[in-house]
DNA sequence: CTGTTAGCGCATTCAC
DNA sequence: GTGAATGCGCTAACAG
């Protein structure tokens, strides 16, 4: 059915190790006979039989991008800028290409185990798991499982924009997700949760490094490992098990954005959240309550009913989350929502209840997604350097770059404040 | 290094060949010896051997989608859609499942063809070319037979969102990605078109089906043949090679959307393009010219002049565009954009210069992507069934669908009049 | 229904 | 430098 390596060895003359010799490049072979082969197999339109190649050499030259939703610029930034790192391979010629290919999850956890699957079929070389993780205790155990396995048979594994595993053993109690037990994480998923007021944040005191961390959220930095520096050698998710992850400041971006509203004045904020159970989610809604904590106590006390939890990272989440978030609080001065594009969708149902923003009604996103600066009015949002993140990651999963310390890094992100806020300013007659 | 089928025999008391009978799923086996060896696999969580297998079956599980910009809705919506059709398989099992990733180029043609040769390597078993192909004889021609080659390899091919192939051998003369001379399917285009006015026609005399070309070369039916019925047996790229194709009636969509800024009163129109050497921008201009043939030809004459030749389907391209046409023509009352993400930009440049949408300049794009509905203010555009024909893609590529007949189907596309167009009223002081 | 026997196409030892 | 073996892990005929 087609040219194999035998047919070009008969067609050059030759036997066919000496064309495998001279395809894959990393082996002395007389020029002559080089151009002799190559001459055939351009002759033949010879294809090297990829699963035959694989096969023999126990490697393949697949790299798995995994997305939640490849209809959302966020994942296609991210995707992008992985694959813009796999052309340039070593060799000059064909050799170190690698194929970068992006796998749609939709966000579905049997999707995310079943590409994982797949992948580790054809022996990838790499996978990168890109976006929020679903936080299922369950799901996170599989996960976390089949991960380690993967790394275990030599696929590099890259988490982008996600928190690092959790730790194999450690008995997970309440936060999978998180790191290990002396991390103030409070917040954890709780926070999330109700009014998470009370509470002074777990970790008071001992700032904790871990999520509380009530000051500066050490968050912000960049390069420094996640895990609690001040408990044990190495965080978790740990370069241990070779597995890398660069996550984003979600959590102090977050609180920027709540703290840029406040000092503006307001002091009615809706938030309309993204999916429940994801680690992204989570962790914006947590760096929102610690800004309101630390500048508005008073406001905790009904945080609950000023929060819609969308259903997804989508425009009608925004829509309807505005429509339900009018409802019950008429006096709101500010929407905050999961993302830029639930932002719009928040603008636009604003607008159709004849509301103006910023005037009458501030709203911000977060992401900063190309079209948010083109927005009318501008969207203020917080910026993610997705595009470096997703070319670190690439350069990670390529083993070009060394790891970071603890195998983990956070990216910082930034506030953007544009048109979309301004103080409140006792609307409607 | 890991566990093989041959593991899992021995453990299971039974041969290898019944571990990879009761795997693959199609084939009768004891539900005794079946649950036994499952018990096995999930003991030593054995996972098949991708390469392997694929060697020894001579297939692949495979399905590549290709993208010109993978951070481009346009494509995440289409993918998305293509692989929403791959996990049904007939089968229960995990046995007929399709892998498909999504490959981005980036709108290279060397990355394009680097991709398919990937693909090629892996037996895949089908591909999906999406969007624009560019333009290009010698690219075209490599494209055209590395395709083929695929083809007859066994990997099914799919076009969708972009003309169907040029026929072989066929010297190509001014027009490599067209169809036959004959073409006369204007009607197909017209047709839809809102004022339905006079419509010129320009098939009527001469036709010459290349680039002026009134003849519009019938773009607008479904389900029809692109290529002229009437001379061969089989139009271009007909179901003759296997590959079948999914195109979009740009011509046809673009047309009614000039139509419906000339019936609303504009005279002085600008339109800023794609990429040069797209089909897609091609299309999208001719279908414009068209229009204007027929309903304004006066403004013909100075097309060009109120041309600009973007670089890319991006909103910097539409921002920088705007200027330009602004400058060039200082009392512009509309201004048509390649596709929605241009449009944007556009509409950016004409705020940033006090002008209002659509006071005194209408904006619209086209494809109707998600934002657009949302943007403010709302933008008129023209709607491609983008979920539908992908998913229509996915079909065909799995074999689950007959291919339409000639195997070229054309989808129709539909003017979204909305709040970004209004008629020309006399601007500024 | 299940075990045996052959390769699939290529990358590697080894000899020469 | 190059050719001749060997086997990667699995599927697909054939037997039984």
């Amino acid at each position: 059915m087609a040219v194999t390596l035998a047919d070009v060895a008969t067609r050059a003359g030759v036997s066919a190790a000496t064309v495998s010799r001279v395809l894959s490049g990393n082996y002395p072979v007389a020029s002559a006979t080089r151009t002799r082969v190559m001459r055939a197999v351009e002759e033949l339109q010879y294809v090297v039989n990829g699963p035959a190649s694989a096969l023999a050499a126990a490697t393949s030259d697949l790299v798995g991008v995994l997305v939640n939703d490849i209809a959302d610029p966020f994942f296609g930034i991210i995707a992008s800028a992985v694959q813009s790192e796999m052309g340039t391979g070593a060799q000059g010629g064909a050799g170190g290409q690698k194929l970068a290919v992006v796998c749609n999850t939709g966000g579905s956890t049997e999707s995310e185990l079943t590409y994982l699957t797949h992948l580790q079929r054809q022996r990838a070389a790499a996978v990168v798991l890109t976006g929020s993780g679903v936080e299922d205790e369950k799901h996170g155990a599989a996960l976390a499982s089949r991960l380690r396995r993967l790394a275990a048979g030599g696929t590099r594994i890259v988490l982008c924009g996600r928190p690092p595993l959790a730790p194999p053993e450690s008995k997970p109690r309440e936060e999978p997700q998180r790191g290990g037990p002396g991390a103030g994480t409070e917040s954890g998923t709780g926070a999330g949760s109700g009014t998470g007021n009370g509470n002074g944040n777990g970790s008071g005191s001992g700032n904790g490094s871990g999520s509380g961390n009530g000051s500066g959220s050490g968050s912000g930095t960049e390069e420094q490992a996640t895990g609690p520096r001040d408990e044990e050698h190495q965080g978790p998710g740990a370069a241990g098990d070779g597995i890398v992850t660069i996550a984003f400041d979600n959590r102090g971006g977050s609180r920027r954005l709540t703290e840029h509203l406040l000092s503006l004045g307001h002091r009615s904020i809706g938030y309309v959240t993204g999916p429940a159970d994801r680690t992204t989610t989570r962790d914006r809604l947590e760096g929102h309550r610690l800004a309101l904590r630390a500048g508005a106590p008073e406001l905790l006390a009904q945080a609950e009913q000023f929060t819609v939890h969308g259903g997804a990272y989508d425009r009608s989440s925004g829509y309807d989350g505005a429509l339900e978030l009018l409802r019950r609080v008429p006096d709101l001065t500010a929407v905050l929502a999961a993302n830029d594009t639930v932002a719009l969708g928040i603008c636009a149902a604003l607008r159709d209840q004849g509301l103006r923003i910023p005037e009458d009604v501030s709203v911000a996103g977060f992401d900063d997604l190309p079209f948010s600066a083109d927005a009318s009015p501008t969207l203020t949002t917080v910026r993610i350097p997705l595009h470096d993140a997703g070319a670190r990651a690439g350069r990670l999963a390529l083993g070009r770059e060394t790891p970071p310390p603890g195998g983990v890094a956070t990216v910082r992100t930034e506030l953007m404040a544009r048109g979309s806020t301004a103080p409140p300013s006792g609307r409607r007659g």
